[in-house]
Parts: structure tokens; C-alpha cells; sequence
DNA sequence: CATGAATGAGAGTTCATTCAT
DNA sequence: GATGAATGAACTCTCATTCAT
């Protein structure tokens, strides 16, 4: 006894957007297929033409939304800027990512515990993490051995500076006191401060 | 025909953790009353002689957790000590929180978001949060009234704090290279060199 | 989009023969629309165009099974020959009808229960099946009126005699042992033998 | 928001009745969880606290039935009957299995199909049938060696036997004409009859 | 207090059926 | 005619919650 058919055609697209912002919202077991449905108006049943499984959507989700922001990354990584302007570089693109592209990116840093049992998935899901961990790790390095920045505890330092750009998503709002860009150029100060090599012993100053 | 008592009364702080430990590890809507029951042998209905709903467990365990890490917070901000000092000390108490204390701060931090839906629910939360980073927040700030750290924007550069901090608990595993300290002394160490106010310009040095 | 229409147009027969075989291999409610069409290459939707319901399909099936077993038992019955005979006959008719002819009578034979709560419906399939039945006992009927077969129960024998037949469908195998002729023949002797009528008393003897 | 407690407790051994009756009245796939709780005056979610599935559910009253009338039947054949009385023995528990024990027989025979997707159970399943045939075999082959019965293809003869035996399931109904006892007579004596070895050539008989 | 059994409200998922293209 | 997308109903199963024992 269907009835009414949809205004328009729905993409994939569509909903891996719509599942992204429910999944960051509700998290992942507390978002319903409803939900996710409904943000696209579509029923729950009908989403089951596009994806096979709840758990074949969050792994969509995350897939997409990490290979994107790998992708970009990767290419900042990969140029021949210093290493302080890649750093500012990347951050500036995990932000946006967060805030803009439909929080596809925070779903993938919050949500992506709940694929953690699921042993399949998982070991995909971390190796793309780890992926991008290494890029922000090379930066990093690379600095280092360029004498750039001072050298410390990369682990440690990629990871406080994840969490730090990770945290954003839980913290922004629409029209706050500074835009996402203001956001991520902030923390990149305070982390490139952090990288700064202490001055020269004496070398920078004119003999007396 | 239930004859047996548990071998002891269970406390409802042995509650307490066991539902930390498994809203931590599932998240509020992947946990389900028996995981938690389980956890301290018992069985889903007997948790409501303890505790009215699990909605009520969810707000329990918050507030225990951030009522307990905001005093030893307080006890350190109120103190005398230096201001890198008190960060180092906060960093500590912080990390220690998440990965001892049966992941009582490790739910605080990332199940917190299950209760926004619940407006009264939700603003004693908030508060209870803001209340913590207005502590750290004041720690930076009086160190830069003391010119001990760099002036910079505080809110941002707490918050980074924070999402440093927090995401210990995402990627802290028991028997790894650095204890628990040691990460907080780490990450303390690159907060408070990027609050490092930079060489005063020559005012330090005897004139040639 | 649909552009590119089946190679050739199916045929209503076709997608009976499909329906019976997925009927009698799933059930009538364990097969889906999707598992029928899937057997001619077609989608679910497209049946549709050519039975108005599921339960139309397997009405047809059921009709379809039943009229050209029992058109093909009807002509045995009819014909002169001696009653084994018809017998045997009947029994070779039974048992291909069931394995070669795409299932159809298997599926008749084991799907009819879930007609069984359409009033109408199933109205007329008890009818037809009661004609099929009523078949097999005028040739046992036939045989004991001439003598040919001893009296008995023929209610039970009949049904008996359904039940061995009709649970071919159940073990036999393509490749097996026995072809299907061959079983039925031997079928056939099990329940002649037990029609034998025994040795006259004394009557067929000289006297000594 | 439960409210009424059942008036008294459900034996897990009413459900397996209760499922079995509904398995067999509308089919496996055709029964719903509802149905079955109905039965026993409980609601679906129910059923759960003693069986983990419908699956599982189905697996238990094909186990019990089967493993009932093997049973019972394997006593028959053990004993020291004569095949004949042995052959009209099992026949007897036979039919009254089908008809009395709640159809739990009836729905081992119809809706065992619906376990042949599930390999694990299935060959379970498989194994306990052949355990059952093998022993009707055993009576039919124990006669003919012993001259009882005239040598005729043994499987086919049981396989036709079971199916009779099997088919009343479908068309007995209660307060007809015959009793079940009475209607496995009347089969048994079919296939006895079937069995009977022919008169031998005159060498019974006193030369004249 | 603890328990096991029960419940009702969904949740995810399936599927017969419809319909614009 | 065929299709893919959509729907709504129904189903299996889960789970927070209650309560007699």
C-alpha cells in the first residue's frame, strides 16, 4: 500500500550526509534509521534500497569521511611548503572538515568506536586511521630533522594535537566569536609554539 | 526462587564504575542495564534498588566524575604554587582521572553528549563543565597577569587543553610505552612551552 | 532509467514454472516476489504485470499443477485398461508430475496449507483436490468391484497410497539410485501387493 | 512500563508445544512470535527469556519430536517381537504422535525443510532423521531375513511407508470416522499385506 | 535486597506492492 | 513491459523497567 513516491530521487550522497550529522548527533547507537531517514525524507525502510545494513552506513560514513580528509591532507604533506605552514596547513583543513563537510569528519573521530567491535571492519577503519596519524607524524619529523622545530615526543605531540582539533567538533558553534579558520590557525599557533627550537646559545647574537 | 544473596552488599559505588566502565566502553546507548549489572554480578533488575533509571545512572557517574576531578583541580588552582606548576599538577590529576579511576572521567568526557537531549539533565551537566574549564582557564590567565606565560587567547588554547587531554583516554592502552604520568607530564610540557613568552628583547641581556 | 528490456518477453509459464520451484524450495511464505522474478531475470515489480498478487501466483501455481495432473490421471482413469494397470499408470503420472515439471505438483502438494486460511480460495483447492482424489479411488473402487483387488478401507488406502507418492518430492534426488519411472513402478507393486486378493479357497484347485 | 504479571509461570515445555502447534498449523516462515506467545498467553518479547530465537525454537521441537518417537520406536524394534507385530507397533506410535503430542511430530515432518538452509542444524537434523529411518529399515530387512517378509527394494518401501505414516498429519481430523490407532492399523495392514511373501509353489501342500 | 519472568515500546530489517519514468 | 525507488506494515529481537516471590 505504498502511496506517495518522493519528490525527487535521493542520492547516496544524501544520506551519507544525513547519517553523519545523526550519527554525530544521537551517536551511533542512539541514532535510528527514522532519524537518518526522516533527514532526507525518506522512510526507514527505503533507506535499505541505498545501504544494506545500519553498520554498512556508519562504515560508509567513516570511510568517506576519512579517505576525504586523508586525501587532503595527503596532498599538503606531500608539497614543498615549510614545515610550519603544512602544519598550519593541515590543521586548517581538519577543522573545516569537522564543522563544514556535514560532520562526516567528527562522526569518523567519535563514532568510530562503535565499529570497534565489529573485527572486519575495525582493522579498516584503524589502519585508515593510523594512515592519517602518520601523515600529521611526518610533518612533525620532517620539521625536526629539518631543525625547524625542537625535537620532543612525536607520539605524545601528534596525539595531543589531534585531540585538540578533535575536540573542536564538540565545542563549535555556528556564528561564535571566531570562525573555523580563526579556530584551527589558533591551536596551529599554539602547537607551532610549542615546536618552537629554543634560541641559538648565543649564535644569534654579534660577538661583543 | 532467588535464595542467595551476593556473597557482600553491593555499594552503589561498585555501581558507579561498573556502569562507567561500560557506558565508557559502549557508549549510554550501546550499554545495556545487565552489561552493567554483570559487572558487578548481579542482574539488570536488581540495579533498580540502587538507582532509579539508567538515565539517572548516566548522571550519577557524571557527576561523581566531575564533581571528584574539579576538587583535586580546585585544591591545585587554589594553592600557591606557580602557575606551570599548577598546570603540570591539573594535566596530572587529569590523566589520572581517565585511565585509573574506572573510566568514570573517560564516560564524563565523551557520554555526556547522551544527556543533551534532556534539558534539565543537561544544564547541570554544562554547568558542572564549565565550572571545570573556568578553573583551567584561570590558571592561564593568572600566569599571564604574572607575565609567567605568553598573553594568547585563553579560551582556544583551553580548550585545545582540554581535547588533548581528554583524548588520552581514547588511545591509552594499560602496558604501553609511557605510564599514565609521564603522558601528562608530556603534554603539560608542550602547553607550557607554547605559553612560554619569548625572550624579552634584549632587556635580559647586560648591555655590551 | 530502465532502458534495455529483457532479452525476450516472458512468458506467464515461465514465471509459474520459477514461482513453483522457488514455492516448494522456500515455502510459500519463505519465498519473496524478488526470489520469483529473480528465476526469469526480472525484478519484483515486474511481475506484477502479469499476476496481480503473490497470492495469485500461487494460486495459479496450485490450479495449474492440479488441472494437468488430474487432466493427465483423468484420461488413465477413463481408458480400458485393467485396473493395475491404471494403477501403475497413475503412480508414473504422480511421481514425474512431481519432480520434472519444475515442482509445480510439489509445490501443490506442500504449499496448499497456506491457502488453507483464504476462505474462497481455498475453497476451490480443497474442490480440486478432492477431484484428484476421488480419481485414485474409483480405479481401487473399479478393481474390487471386478475383482480384481481385494476389499479395504479405500479412504485410508487412497490417502496412504497420496501420502507415499506425494513424499517423493521430499528424498528424491536427480541422480540418485532409481529414475523417477522406477520408483514409481515400485511404488506401484508395494500397493498392488497389498491389493492382491489371496489365493481362493480352495477353488482354484482340482479336486483331489 | 510492564504492568501484568502472567497469572502463573509458562514451562518452557508449554512453548514447545504451543510452537509446535503453530509451526504446523501455519508453517515456519508463516508463524510469528506473537502467534506462539499467544498461545501461551504471553507477549513475543517473552518467549525470549527461554529460547534465544525463533530458530532455536524451531530446533528444539523438531529435537524433542524426533527424539520422542525415536525413542518409543527404537523400543519396539529392540524387543523380540515378530517383524509383523514390530511393523504395526511403530506405526501405531507413528500416527499417534502426529495426532496427539501437539503436532510437535507433525511439524518435525513439514517444517524440518525450513531448517535445511542452516548447515550446522541442519545436518543435525539430517542425521536424527536417518536415525529414525534407519530403524524402520531394520524391521523391514529383519523380516525379509527371516523369511517373513518377501524381499522387495527396501528403501523405497520405507520412504513410501513413512510418507503414508507422515501424510495423515495432514488430513486426519479429530472425531472423524476413524481413530488414530485405528487408521495406523489399517495402514500397517496395507504394508503387510504389501509384504506378504506369495503362496509357495504348491510345496505346502500334501502331494494328492 | 536479589531474582527471574514478564511487559511494552521501539529498533533494525524485510517485503509485497505501487508508480513515474 | 520493465525498472528502481519508495512505502507501510509486519516481523524478529532488544531492552529498560516492574514486581511477586
Amino acid at each position: 500500500m505504498p502511496r506517495k513516491p518522493a519528490e525527487q530521487t535521493v542520492q547516496p550522497d544524501a544520506i551519507l550526509k544525513a547519517a553523519a550529522t545523526v550519527f554525530y548527533r544521537r551517536g551511533y547507537h542512539g541514532a535510528t534509521m527514522a532519524d537518518i531517514a526522516a533527514e532526507v525524507n525518506l522512510t526507514a525502510g527505503s533507506l535499505y534500497h541505498h545501504f544494506p545494513s545500519k553498520e554498512d552506513l556508519l562504515c560508509a560514513v567513516l570511510d568517506r569521511g576519512l579517505a576525504q580528509i586523508t586525501r587532503d591532507v595527503r596532498a599538503v604533506v606531500d608539497g614543498g611548503a615549510p614545515s610550519a605552514d603544512k602544519l598550519r596547513a593541515i590543521a586548517h583543513i581538519h577543522v573545516l572538515s569537522e564543522i563544514e563537510h556535514s560532520n562526516i569528519a567528527a562522526a569518523v573521530i567519535f563514532e568510530g568506536r562503535a565499529l570497534l567491535d565489529v573485527p572486519g571492519v575495525r582493522d579498516q577503519y584503524v589502519r585508515q586511521r593510523d594512515t592519517l596519524e602518520a601523515l600529521y607524524r611526518r610533518v612533525v619529523e620532517d620539521g625536526i630533522a629539518a631543525g625547524d622545530f625542537r625535537p620532543l615526543d612525536v607520539g605524545i605531540f601528534v596525539k595531543a594535537l589531534f585531540g585538540a582539533l578533535n575536540w573542536v567538533s564538540l565545542w563549535y558553534r555556528e556564528g561564535g566569536r571566531l570562525t573555523g579558520a580563526q579556530i584551527a590557525a589558533e591551536i596551529a599557533a599554539t602547537f607551532l609554539a610549542a615546536l618552537q627550537p629554543p634560541p641559538a646559545e648565543g649564535g644569534d647574537f654579534p660577538p661583543c
